[in-house]
DNA sequence: CGGTTCCTTGAGGATGATCAACGAGGGTGG
DNA sequence: CCACCCTCGTTGATCATCCTCAAGGAACCG
C-alpha cells in the first residue's frame, strides 16, 4: 500500500522522525494510525521469553505497515521498530478509514495489498514448516530478493547473520553453518564475510 | 467473508458437490472462482517432499476460501481439499470482482475479512517460531476453539492426532506424547482416547 | 468378527540449540 | 598511527529434543 504524500498531508497527516531502534508501536498495542515510510526502514517482529525473535516483515521507503490492524478490533500482533533513522508519515485511523472510503481506487489498492500480504504470509508459513534450515534461509533470501533491484548475477545480502536468524527463527550459529555449507555447494557466495545470493 | 446465497445465485453462481477428500484446487493452480461453503468443511494445506503436511487453514459452513488469490496475479499458495462430503457454491472470478465493485458493503466486508486473515496468520507464524511443541499445540487448540461453540467447561477436540500434527507441523508421535504430558498437568483431558480442551 | 483407522509406546538417531571462546573488521579518540 | 572497543562472524563440543522406525493395542464400522 502506498498513498500519495500530498494527499496524506492534505488530510492532516504528519511526518515523524524516529531514531534507529526506536519503537513505533508495541505488540498488543492498539492501532491508532496509518503509518507510511518516507525514508528509512522498519521491522515488524515478535520476541519470546528466551529472547528469540521472529521477524514478520520488513518495510522500506514508500511502504505502509500495520494497516491491517486498522480494520479489525484486535491489537497489533507484533512490534514495529525502526532499523535505522527513519521518517514516517502518520495519519489517524479515522482519517485513513475516511480516505479509503472517499477514494475507491485507494480502497482497491488497499485490498490488493492485503491480499498480497496474505499470499506472502502463506508462503512464509509453508516455508517455515518445511523444517530444513537451508530451505528456510533460501525462502528468506528469495522474498528479500524481490525487494532488491539487481537481477543478473549475485546480489549482496544486506542483512547480518543475526538478522537472517531472526527472520527464519533459527540461531546465528546455525545460519552461519548452513551458509558456509551453501557456499561450498555454490548456492551462495561468501566473499570477505559478505554474503552474496 | 460470507455473501448471501440468494445474491450469489442471482449472479449465476452454481453449487457443486465434493466427496470427502476431493481436491477443489491445487497448489500453484490459477484462481478462477470464488468459493463459499454451503455445507461441509475444507482444508487448505501444503505438503512437502517427505509427505509432511502443513494446514494453513480450515473452513466450515458459510466460510469462503482462497479469495485473496482472486485479487492478485499469483497462483494458489496451497491446496484445497474437502474434509468430508461438502457442497460449495462457486462464482467466477470476474463476477466476484464485479459483485464487490457493485456492493460497497461487500467490498468492505471483504477487506475486513482479509485483514482478519492477516492477523491470524501473523499469530500463527509467531506461534510456530516459538518452537516448543506444546506451545504450538495450544496455539492450534485456541484458534480452533474460537470456531467452536461451547465456552464453559472443556470441549471435545474434533481432530485426530494426525490432523493436529498436520496443523502444527509436528509428528503424530510428538503430538501424542505432548498431549499425554499435558493431560498429566491437567492442561487438557483425555478420556477414552478423546481429547478435551 | 474382520478390516480400517487411529492411538500409543519404546529405542535409537539426527540435528539444531546452547555454551564458550576466539577472530576479523570498522570506527573513534588520543 | 596506534590502541581500544564494539559489533559481527566463526568454530568446536556437548546437550536436548524431536523425528524415525517398528510394533502393537484400542475403537469403530460394515
Amino acid at each position: 500500500m502506498q498513498i500519495d504524500l500530498d494527499l496524506l498531508f492534505s488530510w492532516g497527516a504528519i511526518a515523524e522522525k524516529y531514531k534507529k531502534n526506536e519503537t513505533i508501536f508495541d505488540e498488543n498495542g492498539t492501532a491508532h494510525f496509518y503509518y507510511q515510510i518516507i525514508d528509512g526502514s522498519v521491522r515488524l517482529y515478535n520476541s519470546n521469553d528466551d529472547g528469540k525473535e521472529f521477524t514478520q516483515d520488513l518495510f522500506i521507503n514508500g511502504d505502509s505497515f500495520g494497516d491491517a490492524s486498522l480494520l479489525i478490533d484486535k491489537t497489533y500482533p507484533s512490534k514495529a521498530v525502526s532499523l535505522k533513522d527513519t521518517t514516517i508519515i502518520k495519519l489517524t485511523k479515522e482519517k485513513f478509514l475516511k480516505i479509503i472510503e472517499e477514494y475507491p481506487y485507494l480502497q482497491k489498492k488497499f485490498m490488493v495489498s492485503l491480499a498480497q500480504k496474505i499470499h506472502a504470509k502463506s508462503e512464509t508459513s509453508s516455508g517455515i514448516i518445511n523444517q530444513k534450515p537451508e530451505f528456510r534461509i533460501v525462502a528468506f533470501l528469495n522474498t528479500f530478493k524481490r525487494k532488491s533491484v539487481t537481477c543478473s548475477d549475485r546480489v549482496l545480502v544486506p542483512y547480518t547473520r543475526q538478522e537472517i536468524a531472526n527472520f527464519t527463527g533459527l540461531r546465528v550459529e546455525t545460519v552461519i553453518r548452513v551458509c558456509t555449507r551453501m557456499n561450498h555447494l555454490n548456492k551462495v557466495e561468501i566473499i570477505n564475510h559478505k554474503l552474496y545470493y
